[in-house]
DNA sequence: GATAATTAATTAAACGTTTGTTTAATATTA
DNA sequence: TAATATTAAACAAACGTTTAATTAATTATC
């Protein structure tokens, strides 16, 4: 990928991330690139492979850090369990622009390929939990929980904070200028508070 | 509001749910009620007030029904919780088109009042249950825990399913022909999950 | 209660923009 | 010299919206 290509991607990613894909024009992301309006179709073919495009450069950002936690001896499985969470936070809040766009995107019932793709990214990463899960409720160290809403809980605790600032700050009671997502203090309070949260639920005892 | 106007708000509902604002065009919403493309213009005004009176026809769907719940004094506080988690998923079930759109708006950075609007549906609802959950903890009943972020992990995980029935079935293992909002099965396994996890959560003693 | 006057509802067509995309000419680099 | 990159301009199609004419419904008058 040239410079180039990925300078328009990256400028590309925060208009989408906050207008979504039909929301934006190609003249809007040429401007913001300050590119002429025929590159983007010159190096891309087309806006909708320009997205593709987009999701397909950042797809790996998460690959292997999971499978690193793991498959690391050193932790038990709760311990697991609270690493893949700071994982988890970490990677979405610094990639919280990304993050939006796929998560706006696979709300809609359009785009085949591009959803199949989303899922091939956000999928992988929900297997690798349920498989601590499951090994922590195979030793008896796990109560007997339903791992896939497990799962949807901890991902969906994040994206509920992750994909409106404003709800956010409105639940925090904090003022609109709060970026939560650059505070490393909320980040640890978002962080304690799903570790209590999946102690309570999946530890026999406490 | 007319009958006429309830239709063309209705056929919209489905199709802002399913394409987003920007991918709907006023020619497929005409298409769809049956109605001259005139005819939005000429009841509603523009495309955006149609979608405005949509969210403000909806809008009163939920209230009450918590209030309901709060001051039901039969309840103690963990059994308060129970019942809006049932509450919640019946409701969100039933009407997961218009939450959708909702919550595909209210992701984005454009149409500042109608955010505020949305703001204004929803905030209402997480007051109450923080109410709930601070009375819990006052009394000893409930664990000391971060009220706003539990409201986050018990509206986020319900959404994580509604938003995305691709993700949620991928998630559970099933076929994409199944659709686990029409099941009363899984909103029973649903609602055991979130009240497992919120009792394991919030109770000092099990 | 029939007829005329008035208002409301509906239509097809056109409006001016904006859209994504392409072209054909020019500039840059290899 | 040949390939690549960049440009301004033009393209047809789709967009939200308006118009002007017509039909339907309502109200007023006798």
């Amino acid at each position: 990928m040239t410079d180039k290509k990925l300078h328009i991607i990256n400028n590309a990613l925060e208009l989408f991330a906050e207008k979504g894909f039909e929301g934006t024009s190609i003249r809007d992301l040429a401007a913001k690139a300050g590119v002429n309006v025929a590159m983007v179709n010159y190096y891309f073919g087309s806006k909708e492979k320009l997205f593709e495009s987009l999701v397909e450069e950042r797809a790996t950002y998460t690959r292997g850090v999971l499978d690193e936690i793991v498959n690391n001896n050193s932790y038990n499985d709760i311990e697991k369990i609270d690493r893949i969470i700071d994982s988890y936070i970490n990677k979405w809040f610094t990639n919280r622009k990304f993050h939006r766009v796929l998560h706006r995107e696979i709300m809609l019932n359009q785009r085949e390929t591009l959803q199949q793709a989303i899922v091939d990214i956000l999928y992988p990463n929900s297997l690798i939990i349920k498989g601590v899960i499951e090994a922590g409720m195979r030793k008896g160290v796990f109560r007997k929980v339903d791992a896939p809403l497990v799962i949807a809980t901890l991902v969906g605790s994040i994206n509920q904070i992750l994909l409106s600032k404003r709800m956010c700050n409105k639940l925090l009671g904090k003022d609109q200028d709060y970026v939560p997502y650059e505070d490393a203090a909320f980040a640890k309070r978002l962080s304690e508070h799903l570790k209590q949260l999946m102690h309570a639920h999946l530890l026999t005892k406490s």
